[in-house]
DNA sequence: CGTAGGGATTTGAGCGGTCAAACACAAGCC
DNA sequence: GGCTTGTGTTTGACCGCTCAAATCCCTACG
């Protein structure tokens, strides 16, 4: 029974006792364990057999400062308010699990909302040498903080295109969320629906543009001419209360392409509202295929983002620019994928 | 413009570099950053000029080293699937943040499901040293995890009861969830129903029972007998649609206390299925306070954690076994606070 | 039989801080 | 004037590893 309060500090077996007990040098017990090959093979088993006997680890503290690596990269976030179905969270877990099948780990780093909060924060980490590189999970028009990343060395890889960014020289990673839907547009054409309205918040350069272009793109491909008015502009959710029931009521859509599944959720509850099915009266579409999609009645179409795919693009364009064998920028488009379900699929024309 | 894929790697300075230039020994330096009142003032203003001068910064990771603590600690959550609803991201993100005021990080960490492979992860997590501290963010019945940890010697911290557990020895926060459902029993009450029915997974001598026991005991003690009737037993949210029917025709609540808010949330899409309106004719409640609660419509009347306080908590804590100060272990119950929505407010007796 | 070559192992110097103890030096006291 | 006291500063060891270079020993070869 220890006594409670003193945490006795507990001597840990160290390089150079396991090399005392095995009767060698550190180095060799350093070499058993990071290039068995360079030990004869007596003397390896000797030393593993020591190793074992003392549970023996080395000290990861040592061995970054010795190495000049942390092995830890910073994921790093905002503390403002983060969107109820936002990915933001699946994706760090997923980001963590392939970070440690390299050995590396991820730290949640907090600084304020603006780019001058971040920027001072990251000036932190850099100084302090506190992570090998960073991830920014999201991007936004006008970002300056890629550069700086890139300015001051720092391995850096942006979860969001360089937005607008004429001449990007940092590794970003993203979801095409043209292609995404586009596929939108195709299945609500296949389906069979002639009217479909675009909901979400106002152009800006960045993602909404690259959402509602890409819809857009998907209907004039197969020939339908988009109509301007089934374009339902409003900043949140919450403002569909108010702005659906006249674009039902003004310009009948049939299918309801959501930016995202908060909007598509809304949009189901207000459709509801107002004596229709949605589903069966106006098909629904979302984005993200957050929890709120799986769980909502009905079921909402959603476009899935690769998060795994992305994790590992992350890690692979991190690792080497670690590594010095970063030959360019990663820039890379991913391909998300369309889940349908009952919010499309059980719609029938009136 | 730097050669692509060949991070210099960029000499910072040290506290060597800093005290050469200052005139100073290397230590004067240190106390300047650590103990800046043993430092003569006109010293110290000319070590800090050479310090902002090269923008300096203490290398954290030979800190660490010669300190032996990482002044990270580990979040450390299985890989398998989180219900929807859950708080558990937003609580990592507070921890984050109240951990920076210590000038603590959060480092996320991923292992199997198991109890075992969770310490197993431990286990290298202690023997390498790379971290000061745990965070178990989840606790169940017979939960082998905190014992493990401090027979370890490694400062730790549950968000969540000892379960079952008659003699823990370490410590823990948790919310008593018992008391958020004697608040929503009262407030059902106030709100005139007499029938009010539990919704939620079977008893398991852990926070179930804890709960469920915390209506039953609100309605008690406000002169109700419960009837065990009105007790809905369902594994999961989806087990509702086909249960919840039954239950209504039968035994006519009023109100469902549910578990949660993803339970909260399939009872109420049910209800409209039934053509019965959720809040007017039928009240719900939820728990956990969750973004679901606050978009779906009715919005649901929900028990809110105090995921702040629980965090301060833990971090005092931690920090008093970091420090060898904690008398015993920290065994915590916050209140959480009934939050009222539409879900309740807008019932009316039939 | 001396020596070049190569695998196995050791040596020694960092990495960049912290901590404890030693050391100046001036003031205060009897 | 010697002694204590105390403040400000320096010294040197150490934290536990990695890296580069040196050393050792045995074999192969001319």
């Amino acid at each position: 029974m220890s006594t409670p309060g003193k945490t006795v500090p507990e001597r840990r077996p160290t390089l150079q006792s396991i090399a005392a007990m095995a009767g060698v040098s550190h180095q060799t017990v350093s070499n058993v364990l990071n290039a068995p090959d360079r030990v004869a093979e007596h003397t390896r088993a000797r030393v593993l057999d020591v190793i074992e006997q003392l549970n023996y680890r080395p000290n990861e503290t040592a061995r970054s400062l010795a190495r000049r690596s942390t092995r830890l990269i910073s994921f790093h976030i905002g503390a403002g308010h983060h969107n109820e179905a936002s990915m933001l969270d699946p994706f760090m877990r997923e980001l963590a699990k392939v970070g440690a099948e390299h050995a590396y780990r991820v730290v949640l780093d907090i600084a304020g909302d603006e780019d001058e909060d971040q920027i001072a924060s990251y000036e932190e980490l850099h100084a302090r040498r506190s992570v090998d590189g960073v991830v920014i999970p999201e991007t936004h028009v006008g970002d300056t903080r890629p550069a700086w990343l890139v300015e001051h060395g720092m391995p850096t890889v942006a979860f969001g295109r360089p937005w607008a960014d004429p001449d990007p020289r940092h590794s970003w990673v993203d979801v095409d969320g043209g292609h995404g839907m586009r596929l939108v547009a195709e299945h609500l054409l296949q389906t069979g629906h002639e009217r479909i309205a675009y909901v979400g918040p106002p152009r800006n350069r960045g993602m909404e543009d690259d959402r509602l272009d890409g819809l857009l793109a998907g209907l004039v491909d197969s020939g339908v001419e988009p109509d301007p008015a089934l374009h339902l502009v409003v900043e949140s959710p919450s403002g569909l209360r108010q702005a659906l029931p006249a674009l039902l009521a003004d310009h009948r859509p049939t299918a309801l392409a959501c930016r995202d599944d908060a909007f598509a959720f809304e949009a189901i509850q207000v459709l509801d509202e107002l004596g229709l099915r949605p589903g069966e009266d106006v098909a629904v579409t979302g984005f993200d295929d957050s929890d709120l999609a799986r769980i909502c009645r009905p079921q909402i179409t959603s476009v899935a983002q690769p998060i795994r795919e992305v994790a590992e693009l992350i890690w692979e364009s991190l690792l080497a620019q670690l590594a010095g064998t970063a030959e360019a920028p990663l820039r890379r488009l991913t391909l998300p994928r369309l889940v349908t379900r009952d919010s499309t699929t059980t719609w029938s024309p009136a």
